[in-house]
DNA sequence: CCGCAGTAAGGCATCTCTCG
DNA sequence: CGAGAGATGCCTTACTGCGG
């Protein structure tokens, strides 16, 4: 038999995971949010994981629903072979040509366009390129947990050449707007982004910096495992770090400093929404 | 542990050629 | 001219070995 108590109980968890789902169902409405040309907006848990690696080239290892290294409050699980930054200018060029439409929506894009905004050249290894990145982002399984919120599945629900219309068909999965929401996503400076090409930590560290206003100091070794680095001795990755902060600071004029407790230390001018944002909590000082 | 130089191997840009 | 195939060669990462 029941208690008064635990009817009520029941009566309220149940009214708690209603309200959940209602939010849940309107953050899936929303439209998506736009961002200008010269930016990429990219979730903040892409960019604050080790999900698109600073890997090397060459054979990636296969993970299973293996939890992937992120900044608290991020939980993410991912299966499938190690994606790099290169599937993450894929993905990144994805939702910049789906900001304009809801999610959901197909696109279609030549491979052409892809490349271009993708910031490659056209040619044949290119667009070879683009076939196993096609397949990697299509075929792999993301699972995170944020804020009460679920995302699960691929980070592409179709993606595949239609020899006929000779273009290719992307489906974005609509849940994607939930990694939106919240303002918890970052506008990447696409131009700083490619002076960084063909440097994947420089390239990581860019995002993940993109993503904080004011960056505190973090640990190597941090950096170490929040990059995915498969650097196998911290004192190499150190100086991996070294210098990829310092095409960093070339690219963008964020300094720099590794501290003697091995601590990193990025400064950075706050973009004007930032800066707006950094001065609402606090009086100015005087 | 650390820094530096050298190495291997693969990613990627680019060039040329062919075909329509 | 434009699209695509194939070949070539530069550039990068991460590892190794040596000396401090």
């Amino acid at each position: 038999m029941q208690s008064t108590l635990e009817r009520l109980q029941a009566l309220s968890a149940e009214r708690a995971k209603a309200r959940e789902a209602e939010k849940t169902a309107k953050i899936l409405q929303m439209p998506m949010p736009v961002w200008p040309e010269s930016v990429r907006g990219v979730p903040n848990v892409a960019l604050r994981s080790a999900l698109f690696g600073a890997i090397k080239r060459g054979p990636r290892r296969y993970m299973d629903r293996e939890l992937v290294t992120s900044l608290e409050g991020y939980e993410v699980r991912y299966t499938g072979p190690r994606l790099d930054q290169s599937d993450l200018d894929v993905w990144e060029a994805l939702l910049h040509l789906a900001r304009r439409q809801a999610l959901g929506n197909r696109i279609e894009a030549s491979e052409r366009q892809l490349l271009k905004e993708a910031g490659r050249s056209y040619g044949k290894s290119g667009r070879e390129w683009l076939k196993s990145v096609a397949a990697r982002l299509s075929a792999t399984t993301v699972e995170i947990q944020h804020d009460h919120q679920n995302y699960g599945g691929s980070l592409v629900d179709e993606f595949y050449r239609d020899d006929i219309a000779g273009c290719y068909v992307i489906e974005l999965n609509p849940r994607l707007q939930l990694l939106f929401a919240h303002e918890d996503w970052t506008q990447v400076e696409w131009e700083q982004r490619q002076k960084l090409k063909r440097q994947p930590l420089a390239q990581w560290l860019h995002g993940f910096y993109s993503t904080h206003a004011r960056p505190f100091p973090l640990k190597v070794k941090t950096l170490h495992q929040l990059s995915g680095s498969e650097a196998k001795q911290l004192y190499h990755f150190r100086a991996e770090l070294r210098d990829a902060l310092a095409c960093l600071e070339e690219a963008t004029g964020w300094t720099h400093e590794i501290d003697t407790n091995d601590l990193v230390h990025v400064g950075k001018i706050p973009t004007p929404s930032q800066a707006r944002y950094l001065s609402k909590p606090k009086q100015p000082k005087k």
